[in-house]
DNA sequence: TGGACGTTTCCATTATCATCGAAATGTGGA
DNA sequence: TCCACATTTCGATGATAATGGAAACGTCCA
């Protein structure tokens, strides 16, 4: 590996929005070719490769060809883990596991995921929003349905302020706690900022683990359908 | 609003070598007049003044004013740890010459880490603390044991007075050179201020190196069982 | 009071870099 | 063999931001 990292080259992985949406989307660990990245990043494909061949320069991410794709994942494990913590801000990465201590726990149930959240109760409320018709699943998308355009925009969502942004307006995103997806994208970032301005939730100190309030198990309940623990 | 200001912004200040060679030199948690920031990036006044501004508006760094010097310093022990952490991920600089490497097997050794200790020596001290039991590994949390209440204590630290500090009590970091973690925190700050004040240890000008004294070894050896080189 | 010095402000220049269109490369399938 | 498709390379563009010269500001000191 070529030691070519300096501090400033890290850190302008992750202060690019671009590169941080591939960074997040790769976040699964999981291998995803050039092309997906792109759209999950909302660049075009070339964009997208001067960007990858930026990060395997840093060693950052590894790529496999297979056939005429090519496969860029996350080069090492512990790199994932500091890289989710950096984006989501950060402590020190833990090195050893963390799956029986009290934060994993907390972790485990609601917590920030670059800008978005994560853990149960975000899969809970995608499964929510899909049972309900408010989102269709799509490959990689989750598709804003009419009655889904109503709900959000009743929800004190600006979806088309949302989709102008230049990311991937909503997709979906592993939860590598509950091994289901949640919601992602600008959308999934709206939604979140939304429900943290009706004080759902509140976010831990020195942390991204996220506390529910008394509201958000009540809003919850009401809106989606969800009765958590 | 952004959920997470902090990493983004953070980021995209280290993201520039010249303000990340001052953050860096900053690390040590003393104050330094403007001046020596800019001669340590190896920038004009002019522009390190335009790149403080620029970080004292984010809030990441703090002014003081003593006569015609203006004293910058990191202002929060938080943002010095990401900092850090950023740090262990770009793995050690490239050695480029003598001088340097000799500097960096002293960094190696011992150094401050804004307000605690870091390196080999503060790394043994987490490890002997736990072997001892007076710590306990919990996720990110280094939990303090009932024996380790009575031994901070007999050690001269006040640790109702630390756990009224408004920041995490203690937990561990990791350590850039050695790879292992270390303890920060209000814990690790006392820990260290109380080691200072026993004369174990001094710091060299100009750098964030430590020396360990004579003493110092004798202390550690006492009660930590550690012997260093 | 005047001059030296540390620092900042203003401003014009320059460098950097993300971005995308166009074209090239390489692979799979018909 | 030819075409479709995924991806990369090349080149140009435009936006952003770093940079240092000139000058102003404040403070210290003689």
């Amino acid at each position: 590996m070529s030691l070519n990292r300096n501090v400033s080259s890290i850190a302008s992985l992750i202060s690019d929005p671009s590169r941080a949406a591939i960074l997040l989307h790769l976040l699964d660990g999981r291998c995803h070719p050039a092309g997906d990245l792109a759209a999950a990043a909302g660049i075009t494909p070339q964009t997208a490769s001067f960007h990858l061949a930026k990060m395997a320069e840093l060693g950052i991410v590894t790529v496999e060809k297979h056939g005429r794709h090519r496969y860029y994942r996350i080069a090492q494990a512990s790199d994932a883990e500091m890289i989710e913590q950096l984006l989501s801000f950060a402590g020190p990465a833990p090195v050893v596991s963390l799956r029986q201590s009290d934060q994993m726990k907390k972790l485990r149930h609601a917590r920030m995921c670059y800008d978005h959240l994560a853990g149960e109760a975000a899969v809970r409320i995608a499964e929510s929003l899909q049972r309900a018709g408010h989102l269709q699943k799509d490959g990689l998308q989750l598709h804003v349905t009419a009655s889904g355009e109503r709900f959000f925009a009743d929800f004190g969502l600006d979806l088309p302020q949302l989709r102008k942004k230049r990311r991937a307006f909503s997709r979906c995103c592993l939860d590598w706690t509950e091994r289901e997806h949640h919601l992602a994208g600008a959308l999934g970032q709206g939604l979140t900022e939304r429900m943290f301005a009706m004080d759902w939730f509140r976010r831990e100190e020195q942390s991204r683990a996220v506390r529910i309030t008394q509201e958000g198990r009540q809003g919850m309940a009401e809106r989606f359908g969800i009765r958590l623990d």
